[in-house]
DNA sequence: AAATGTGCGACCCAATTAGTCGGATTTAGG
DNA sequence: CCTAAATCCGACTAATTGGGTCGCACATTT
């Protein structure tokens, strides 16, 4: 199946959350992950990985934690998963063409480029704004005592 | 990265092959594998999969082989790359909703249903036809003495 | 300055996938 | 009738990937 994995899966909920705080507040990895019931440490990792993409601010220390870099309408969803998942690509031989070619000629290498692209066309204007909209959140998840603000 | 396997790869590379082979026509495993430098044994396996699904129609015998079971402009490459990597679904939820909604309430499933339909509508009207219309195959594939005609 | 609660990176195990091998069956030809 | 060449089917092994865990380092608060 074509599959994004269980991270992708992990960093779109943390990011629906992230996405509810008001403005300036962060929210721990802990608190993420026990608002979607999945393992700490893996929500933790996963949202480790959108900071080093850019897409998450982290503050550290005792009350520390994890925001949106940019408002949610300006994360488009290819982003998130290019992050997570690394560099898009439907198959192997779009990506280093030079140590393919060395081996064999992939003949179906230019039209799936051409697939590919359209796939992306397609994913490209979505926006992490329009998937928390379509989001069924369980409950507010503006609970807590978390005062702290980010710079 | 959002990846078919190699298998799908494979699959195209040889269904490339059987869209320019003239009307009744068969070719063999071991040729389809010569023609773009795969082993053998994975072109079987990949074609005999392709068979499965009713994508290839085969001869057996001393000068069996493989031919497309409709012109390639029936063939849409949904079916293709379903047929090798199974139900199409971007993330686990979508697949088995019973199983996930057990452990827990997946809040990104609804929006990510609809990226997932979007992926699909982009796909769905992409037929082999135009993969092997635009694929550049290295050379005529036309030679050998390869004479019987299936049915 | 110490303690607490983070982020962070390295590490390990399970699972999927890639690839291999051997044998059974079918068909054409000598 | 026997052999060669092909599909077919299964199991098996190796390798890569991804899921999950652990321990350390660091920042903030008191």
């Amino acid at each position: 199946m074509i599959r994004l994995s269980k991270s992708t899966d992990y960093a779109l909920m943390a990011l629906a959350d992230l996405a509810l705080l008001p403005e300036g507040r962060t929210v721990s990895a802990r608190r993420v992950a026990e608002s979607h019931n999945l393992p700490p440490e893996l929500a933790a990792k996963v949202l480790q990985g959108l900071k080093k993409s850019g897409i998450v601010e982290t503050r550290q220390g005792i009350h520390g934690g994890y925001r949106l870099a940019r408002p949610p309408e300006e994360i488009p969803i290819t982003d998130v998963i290019e992050s997570v998942e690394g560099p898009l690509a439907l198959v192997e031989c779009m990506l280093d063409d030079a140590a393919f070619s060395l081996t064999s000629t992939c003949c179906v290498r230019t039209p799936l480029t051409r697939v590919h692209e359209r796939v992306l066309a397609t994913l490209a204007d979505l926006t992490l704004a329009q998937i928390v909209a379509d989001a069924d959140l369980p409950v507010a998840r503006a609970s807590g005592p978390q005062l702290p603000v980010l710079q």
